[in-house]
DNA sequence: AATGAATGAGACTTCATTCAT
DNA sequence: TATGAATGAAGTCTCATTCAT
């Protein structure tokens, strides 16, 4: 069996395993028995288990992040709907490949330097997927005065505000939703029933309506 | 040193080495020597590894749930006002304790039974909070046709709407919130000049508002 | 409570407790709990796990070896009948306190030098008993002609028989016998409705008669 | 080093461990060491502690027992022979593989209860062995009227006794039999000129001849 | 390319024993 | 006399990793 074959099998059961039994509580033993090879090969292929679990965040992050941008530069160029398709392809992403959104998530801590290292720039890819899209979209709706697909009111600062929401907000904003989404798979997987195309809509609906309404200048306070 | 305070100052330290390294990759060992006692100590009063993570999780799931309850029943009766305070009240818990909301938040999926189930209750009590305040907050916007701190114009339909979103709404909102606020906390050590409320204050614009939009029968569609 | 009354009830404890889990597996802190003292107590009366042990060994040894001598030297001159009567104390005293043949019985390997030397002096103590009864019944059974409760034909060489079989029989005799009636406790454990009376008169009818056939030169050869 | 083989020397080994110190006192370690290889794969291929003893316990019960039956096979078709031949192999066994014989008789009351059972059967077997020839041998001496190598008058009621005579008693008699064999192991320690066979014809003389009388009606009664 | 055999290191846990009061 | 608090040492077991074939 050629090499690079061999090697995607073994991070096909690799991924199972880690995403069940969590990096520590995996043993090498357990994935080479499943991939139905010998432990040597397993270090031939993938010189470690760090470096096993590395090639298994590495290839999950990967397919994380095309499914969004694909989904994202197919819905056209108007940035809400990029980032609509996106996040829905966040979740069917997620409900699609359970065990890869695990690895990604949830192994922060107790992880080697290296690991640690690659998780965060996994993240760190989508966000500023993410925040791309956003502030392409607050751009939009700041500079031609349109956002397409609400009614709204027009402020008369609108300018001054958008100067304010710089790259610093799109971040903001790109952290609360990325994490937002991120905490909402927990709840789709207790509600089997909704589709990822309705929670996506739910959580545009919370987030950018609400952001539109700060650029807006319906501004709340306590 | 009486028995109490040598298991809270053995809880301390655990907090901290659970945080940093994980549950599997934290040796009891370690957390005996950084208590500077034996490790027959840690079992005479912990019973095991398993019963250290467990008061561990139990005690820091306790304490934000506490800081929690207490700001919001502190900011009077308004529910946004309350979800602000408490809201508030995690940002700063969470920047004051990051470990304790690490070892509630950022456990992998490695453990066992028993603890995976007191992990998902301590996160269940957390968002139980949140989700409260939602619920509150829904039903007061929609109940008594006036949202305080904001200008709007009245949907004929809200009451529709409000039945539309139940328990079902809130939980959602809790997470979407919670997964925002946990994500937030990133974002803010990159930022350290932002204080917690400054933080509080956008996230609940964000949120808020959007929410109240949605009542308000602005629905954004793709 | 008087010092050698608290040491009693130790060593009460104690038997129960290596009787049930063996030397090794009992826990020194078990014995003083059900003692209903602490631990130090314990040091401080038998000095160590193993004084304890020893401590035990040698009553219970002691009270085994009164029981038998006592009811051998109750049972008159005839030294038969005195077998007969220190080997129903045996299996009477083995029924009744089971616990304490079990701390005698079956210990022998595994245990420190000190103990190891003491179960063999408690086994020596017994079977030096029981060689000297027997001797003394093989030199009444060929000094005076006459073995009292059996009926049997003269040998003319009998004389030229008791001189060979010397003090080194009787000894061969005594290791039979005792571990036979070791062995038979077991037997006894598992046929509850034999009395230890009946026990011992198999046993007598098996060896003595047996033993005194070859005395009369009825030899078996293969 | 092939697999078997590395089981049969880590056995050996065992054999000898357990033998002289007992289960509890034993460590893994020491076995480990002995047998020249690391601790690890001793768990490889024992599976844990209680799988190895459990491993000796077995084999050494098989040899044993096969022993006995072999030398038993061998001797023609007289129980009586063929008890002694068997007998005489016990001696031989247990003179020349005395560990065997402490790791299957000696074991204290302290272990496990899986490994209590393997004692217990493995006892049992041994037994069940002794046991068969005797009640064998009872059923020829009173079937056929004539046990060769002894002369006798018969009695009239040898076939009421016979039929009193049932398994119980050759359970008795193989339990005292197998009690006496045991404990004449240390005699014949201490009197090292001693050959096995003289110690089974001595032995044999004593109960075998004594049972025989008591078939016979010679009762001896206090 | 592939593997059976082997191990160094380290994990959790328990226990006999002692100190300070 | 009595004990709560504390520990050094050791035991069983697992795992990532490598060598010889």
């Amino acid at each position: 069996m050629p090499r690079h074959e061999r090697e995607q099998q073994i991070i096909d059961v690799a991924v199972r395993v880690f995403a069940k039994r969590g990096y520590h509580a995996s043993s090498v033993d357990e994935i080479a028995e499943l991939a139905g090879i010998s432990k040597p090969m397993v270090y031939l292929y993938l010189d470690s288990k760090e470096g096993l679990f590395l090639a298994c965040l590495r290839r999950e992050a990967a397919r994380l992040v095309a499914a969004f941008q694909e989904a994202a530069r197919g819905a056209g160029p108007a940035p809400e709907l990029r980032l609509y398709a996106g996040l829905s392809a966040f979740f069917v992403f997620v409900a699609e490949h359970r065990d890869s959104w695990v690895v990604l998530h949830r192994q922060a801590s107790e992880l080697s330097e290296a690991i640690a290292a690659a998780v965060a720039e996994a993240r760190r890819a989508v966000m500023s997927e993410v925040a791309s899209l956003i502030r392409d979209g607050i751009r939009e709706s700041t500079g031609d005065g349109a956002i397409p697909g609400a009614d709204r009111a027009d402020g008369a600062d609108r300018g001054h505000r958008a100067a304010q929401l710089g790259d610093e907000d799109a971040d903001f904003v790109a952290h609360a939703l990325v994490g937002a989404a991120d905490s909402l798979t927990d709840w789709m997987e207790r509600h089997p029933g909704q589709s990822p195309e309705g929670i996506t809509l739910r959580l545009m609906n919370m987030v950018w309506v609400g952001m539109r309404d700060v650029l807006d200048g319906k501004v709340w306070l306590p």
